[in-house]
DNA sequence: TGGATCGTAAACAGCG
DNA sequence: GCGCTGTTTACGATCC
């Protein structure tokens, strides 16, 4: 009987419990499910074997090491001009170490393992780390400059004869676009919302910056700082090396962009690496030879990794690229991850990265051999659930933030359908998604199977169980209405009982819920929830003209169907205003051919009203469930 | 701490 | 008898 959920059953096989299973956040309750969402890391640790997740922290500390090396070969060599002469540039592409590892972890396989609460969490340490990082390096130029400043200051002095001029115009050209450079990333972050400088405050020491800075925004102040070297040129060009490895920047700007690269002859046979930013052209490299490279070895300290040529170092590079352009999730900035060209096209990206990932190099896992279930898996990650979802939280709480499934799965109908991941969603939102997409609004129980096998990977397996749980939703909740066909039973919604049972879901966001209330006419939507909304993919949602107070109610009920029910919630609770009936915020349910005999009364809906009662009104819920259903199908 | 919600397991009944 | 469908109960987990 029930061999299969005994054998499959994913939460209560020993298999399930440990590896990668166990890291993947099995999000149900019994067993060790609801514990090792919470925390996967831990879990993986307390399992006492190097888990993909450490393994992921050690590449990633890997990484973190490079860059630390590269910033503080950076600031000594700004500090000791000549240190350097004759020798090999300091800096070295920093994949070399971190990403020629054989354990190198894929952004396929670090969304695969990694929750999105984890990646999250991973991506803002990440941050936080190369931020600390680059506030140092920014404090520590400044010093050297600083320094430098006042050494041409005394040497002016002491030989009054020398015109201090052009050097020291170019050092206090370049202490002062040093602020500029800080003064205009505080902006950008302040721009995106990253950073709420004080009022008043122009200058924010960065050591005051909050560490919410992403990865593109690290970007960012790398070509900032790329783009601060001709100055260092010109200084270098007068015959004071300030910089002594001008190229780094230029370097680190070619791992950065790196591809297309062409690669031109160089004497030894081996061929030097050009980027095509437009701003190449100010990094002065020295012709012939690559920075980074050299007698056929990566010239990074430490590595000496052989390579054939420099465009092994650019595979490197691109990987790198890839990598970080994968990790390119801000909250701000939502973008599916069916969408993965879309990661890599925002603004501080825009101009490299379009030759960097020709072919949208990071795809999403479309494919899972092991069993991954994490709470929001992939996608997740990058939809606007995860405006709010930051931490370990069970699966239905992505509903309680406000994500549309409809939305949701339009925008990743391809990864769930791929991959063997565990949509974040409730049976019963799964269930109705199903029906609702139908253009009758019912389906049998077996077609409800078949869009559960057919929408999700993770439900080929263990059919069983989640049969066995559908059918249980279908019985349990009241919301799914049982109706007698000539072709036999068919499932419907009554959006009533489906909003009905759901009004809770207002605790999930409090900030949410209290500026709806607060801000009743809906006018003041908050800024996040807007966010979301245009993140959606509706259309409609992302025309400013559709939020408005007297729309409001009308669009919250598009898209969001949490949100509908919360606005519900929110007229009937909160201001008393007049509430549509049941069978209006029904959907019409054309039911093919009523059997003739009254359907059984304790539904509480009769569908045929259903059907006749929508005619009246414009019903708004048709645009969310028809919208993203074009996508699914 | 308790209630609500959810997922899972399981027993049972009706039907073809 | 078997499989599917549908109902119901129970239990544990999670969240608020």
């Amino acid at each position: 009987m029930m061999v299969e959920s005994a054998s499959e059953t994913i939460r209560s096989t020993p298999s399930a419990q440990n590896g990668v299973s166990s890291l993947s956040n099995q999000p149900d309750g019994g067993g060790g499910g609801p514990g090792g969402g919470r925390d996967g890391a831990a879990g993986a640790e307390a399992n006492g074997e190097m888990s993909p997740v450490e393994l992921l922290h050690l590449q990633q500390q890997q990484a973190l090491q490079v860059a630390r090396q590269f910033l503080l070969q950076q600031a000594t060599g700004l500090s000791s001009p000549s240190s350097n002469e004759g020798k090999q540039p300091a800096v070295q592409v920093p994949v070399s170490v971190a990403m020629m590892s054989p354990q190198m972890i894929t952004p396929q396989q670090m969304q695969q393992i990694l929750s999105p609460p984890q990646l999250q969490a991973l991506l803002q340490q990440q941050q936080a780390i190369m931020l600390q990082q680059l506030q140092e390096y920014y404090k520590k130029q400044q010093e050297q400059l600083h320094l430098q400043l006042l050494t041409q200051q005394q040497a002016g002095k002491q030989q009054p004869k020398e015109p201090l001029g052009n050097k020291q115009l170019a050092f206090q050209q370049q202490l002062l676009q040093m602020q500029q450079l800080q003064q205009q990333h505080l902006l950008n972050l302040q721009r995106q919302g990253l950073v709420s400088l004080p009022p008043g405050q122009g200058s924010v020491p960065l050591q005051s910056l909050p560490q919410a800075v992403c990865p593109s925004d690290l970007q960012q102040l790398w070509k900032e700082v790329t783009a601060a070297q001709p100055v260092e040129d010109s200084i270098k060009q007068e015959g004071l090396d300030l910089t002594t490895n001008t190229s780094n920047s230029t370097s680190f700007s070619a791992a950065k962009v790196s591809p297309p690269i062409s690669h031109h002859p160089l004497p030894n046979g081996q061929s030097t690496m050009h980027t095509p930013r437009r701003d190449s052209s100010s990094h002065e490299e020295t012709p012939g030879s690559h920075p980074l490279y050299g007698h056929g070895e990566c010239k990074w300290p430490g590595c000496g990794h052989l390579c054939g040529d420099l465009g092994t170092l650019a595979k490197e590079s691109e990987r790198l690229q890839a990598m970080m352009a994968h990790l390119h999730m801000r909250p701000s900035e939502p973008k599916p991850f069916s969408q993965p060209l879309n990661l890599v096209s925002s603004a501080t990206l825009s101009k490299s990265t379009s030759d960097t990932f020709p072919d949208g190099l990071p795809h999403p896992p479309t494919s899972a051999t092991a069993p991954i279930t994490p709470l929001r898996q992939g996608p997740s990650v990058i939809s606007s659930s995860t405006l709010h979802n930051v931490g370990p939280i069970r699966r239905r709480n992505s509903e309680k933030f406000c994500t549309p499934i409809s939305s949701e799965l339009a925008q990743n109908h391809e990864f769930y359908k791929n991959a063997d991941v565990r949509p974040p969603f409730t049976y019963a939102s799964l269930i109705r998604q199903a029906i609702l997409e139908t253009p009758d609004r019912q389906l049998t129980l077996n077609e409800i199977y078949n869009w559960f096998t057919r929408m999700f990977a993770y439900f080929r397996r263990n059919t069983a169980t989640w049969k066995n749980a559908v059918r249980h939703n279908l019985s349990l909740h009241k919301c799914f209405v049982r109706v007698e066909n000539v072709k036999g039973a068919v499932w419907t919604v009554d959006e009533h009982e489906y909003q009905k049972r759901r009004p809770p879901k207002m605790t999930g966001s409090p900030t949410l819920v209290k500026n709806m209330i607060s801000g009743l006419g809906y006018g003041a939507l908050n800024a996040s929830y807007q966010a979301a909304l245009a993140e959606s993919s509706f259309p409609l949602l992302n025309s400013p003209t559709m939020i408005n107070t007297s729309s409001a109610s009308a669009m919250l009920h598009v898209g969001h169907d949490d949100v509908s029910s919360t606005v519900e919630q929110v007229n009937s609770n909160g201001s008393n205003s007049p509430r549509l009936s049941p069978q209006q915020y029904s959907h019409p349910v054309h039911v093919k051919e009523e059997p003739a005999e009254a359907e059984d009364d304790s539904r509480p809906v009769s569908l045929m009203a259903t059907t006749n009662q929508n005619v009246t009104i414009p019903d708004d819920r048709d645009l969310e469930e028809e919208l993203p259903v074009e996508d699914l199908s």
